[in-house]
DNA sequence: TTAATATACGGAGGCAGCCTCCGATTGGCT
DNA sequence: AGCCAATCGGAGGCTGCCTCCGTATATTAA
């Protein structure tokens, strides 16, 4: 079942040129980089780029993928971290990084995260379950507070780094994610 | 110096009326709202438009300068509030609301506060200052940790607003604020 | 090799939005 | 009433989105 015909070689080949392109084109302009100059870019008609990719949220699920799939088994290895909180903390941080490297890209995934219809739901379905395991170690071993869920601190997570691409040098998510960590109150 | 002539009837008509337009079109479809939509609904061209407006911010910023006025006076106001951390807990509240009335907004304001070319920059200044004022006080009367900004208290609003704007129900901005007001730690 | 055919390609074309420019219009003043 | 500066309006040039379908070609079978 399932029967994946190969690709005829001219299109395994464009696929690929796109899929370049695209990567060089988000990095550069963002997630609104224009569709018809990836093609351009790819010496490919407009037809072709839609065909393989029939929307822009399809283009770039096939680019998050494998970086979801990286952060899941990030946050397995970091299960074994003897401090439970760091490493939730730390996770939290590599993740804001990976969602820094489009511009736009923050919003997309925080909307993915929250919206079950959504293309990109699934592809991170697998990184949050890995990701709650460490947000529940933490929890047990009595180093965060019970009443915050994996969900919030993703959200959290996304505004920090949201809110660091909104801060001109480098380097603000992490601050920011830390003010989060350490909590606001004089104690 | 800076004599105003009046402006002619018809102008001062069409200003109006696209200032209404473009308050239902940006409420109801966000900042990015066209503006050929709203130039059409004032029953005007759109030259007429860009002669009243140079640019998108220049409507928005005509739009928005009465709430950031409105915005610094309730900061004054809270200064005689009792409880220093809790007037500037509810400020930065009351200011993470009016972020949400059209979509989009979020980011423009947190541009605006940490570019100083913008031209939303100037009109938000004062306040900005006014808002200083609640954060010095909780610092001095020991409610708030020393070593966090203005700034960085603005960006973390926004950041809660525009996270807000990330989940399904009302409230989750008020939500995140406070779990980033009582800190994370278990204590 | 060649012929047949499923597969894939490309870009024209229709639509919408941005913004500029300039001929047509009109309010206000004498 | 008549003048003219102030104002208007929208055509036009551009970019981007997306669809549709005639054309081209990789593959397979003969």
């Amino acid at each position: 079942m399932t029967e994946v015909k190969p690709m005829r070689a001219d299109a395994r080949r464009n696929y690929e040129r796109l899929l370049e392109e695209a990567q060089r084109a988000f990095a550069e302009h963002g997630v609104e980089a224009s569709l018809e100059d990836i093609a351009r870019r790819a010496g490919v008609g407009i037809g072709t780029l839609y065909r393989h990719f029939p929307t822009r949220d399809a283009l770039l699920e096939t680019l998050l993928r494998t970086r979801f799939d990286a952060q899941a088994e990030r946050a397995r290895e970091l299960l074994t971290h003897p401090e439970p909180l760091a490493a939730l903390q730390a996770w939290l941080a590599g993740l804001g990084d990976a969602t820094r490297t489009f511009r736009g890209l923050v919003e997309l995934t925080a909307d993915a995260l929250s919206d079950e219809s959504s293309r990109l739901y699934a592809s991170c379905h697998e990184m949050r379950e890995a990701g709650s395991h460490l947000v529940e170690r933490a929890k047990t071993e009595g180093a965060l507070r019970e009443d915050v869920t994996t969900d919030e601190l993703l959200l959290l997570l996304h505004a920090a780094s949201w809110a660091g691409g909104h801060l001109p040098g480098p380097g603000g998510m992490h601050r920011l994610l830390a003010l989060v960590f350490e909590g606001l109150r004089v104690s």
